[in-house]
DNA sequence: AAAAATACTGTACCGTTGGACAGAATATAA
DNA sequence: TTATATTCTGTCCAACGGTACAGTATTTTT
């Protein structure tokens, strides 16, 4: 079994030989013929084929997983779609990267812990609103909230700490916290990381 | 670490306890005491109230694996979007069971070949029509980090608790928060927040 | 050989956060 | 008129986040 790193320039951090000793540099055009089944690709998103790329590789019953630099939902389904086993950040740390490639050759998939629920909460109620009634898009995250709400969740997203959000909009730290609560329960995430996640992601603009 | 499996009647099959020595039996009703954060739940859907079960065991950081006699699309994303890990035959074989254990005790997911692509890429065409986004100039603040920081910068732009990040790169909470002081004075923000928005993308900032 | 950088861990402290209870005023809808 | 939604406020508390001291070990640089 042999780590190909698959780049644009067909550089080898040091960090993906300290996981893995055996690991390969490769450029995207010569690598189909030399690979293995039991073989994990590792393709950066650098390389500007790699969903048609991926696709080959996996009819070909290729492990492939994708290294991006920056990371979004719709990029981690692609490439899921595409075939991909997992899909990770380019600087991922040693112990991830070994860990992915644990989880990969043992037939699971790994795409981070909080995308994983964005992709797979994402496609649930796709697949919900298309067999049951429809319509209602999902990038409508603010609406869903009060116009006091939203701008508590503009205030927060821009990264206002609650005292700070409590001066802007002239009510007590304890009112925006109420307000976040709701926002919170309303859009289904944790806490205000999330919050700035989830609208950065949707291309919010927050502050032209 | 446990293997609890969580079925209607509380019997534990003998293929069970030969994949997982220490497997213990439960009813559904007395398991959420007595579980630790590290233990895999295998729950079967003729438990009733598998779904709200699995939500709130994923809630307190439980790994939870759905076993299901009539596996189906629809089911599975169900669970995944629940938050379980896996989703399998009941079964399942021994070696796939601990291949199964394998994958999510490393942060993977597994839901059976065929079942992946039907899942993903149905919802793959409904996200299709929106704008893509290239990569980014988040690179430039990352190279002022040591290779370390870089891994714990990633991880909490992705939204990740510092405890989370901790057993991701499997280090300390403190070691996560002494990277994180590092990053902070390196990059001229106070906080995670700032953080994010610094390295996520400097289109939508307030506070220079 | 000495210094600096890197990686890791510990205890203690304090401000922030978010939920758990709560309550109250106003406006709009049934 | 009774609800329901929205907005605002209060106290208490456990968990989290970040800093201030600390320290040790390893590697790299000077």
């Amino acid at each position: 079994m042999t780590n190909w790193f698959v780049t644009k320039n067909g550089d080898l951090k040091s960090r993906w030989v300290a996981a893995f000793p055996d690991a390969q540099a490769a450029l995207d055009l010569n690598i189909e013929s030399r690979i293995k089944a039991d073989d994990i690709i590792w393709l950066a998103t650098s390389v500007q084929v790699w969903p048609e790329l991926t696709q080959r590789l996996v009819a070909k019953g290729v492990t492939v997983v994708i290294l991006s630099y920056a990371p979004n939902d719709r990029e981690a389904l692609k490439a899921l779609d595409q075939g991909a086993r997992g899909y990770v950040h380019t600087l991922a740390a040693v112990d991830v990267l070994k860990q992915v490639a644990l989880v990969v050759a043992n037939q699971g998939v790994w795409v981070g812990q909080e995308l994983l629920s964005k992709v797979l909460g994402g496609s649930f109620k796709a697949l919900q609103q298309r067999t049951e009634q429809g319509a209602r898009p999902t990038a409508e995250c603010l609406s869903l909230l009060t116009e006091r709400e939203q701008s508590v969740a503009i205030a927060v997203t821009s990264g206002a700490a609650n005292k700070e959000v409590a001066r802007q909009l002239d009510i007590t730290e304890r009112t925006v916290k109420a307000h976040l609560s709701a926002i919170f329960k309303k859009l289904g995430v944790r806490d205000r990381l999330q919050l700035i996640l989830k609208l950065a992601n949707n291309d919010y603009r927050l502050n032209p």
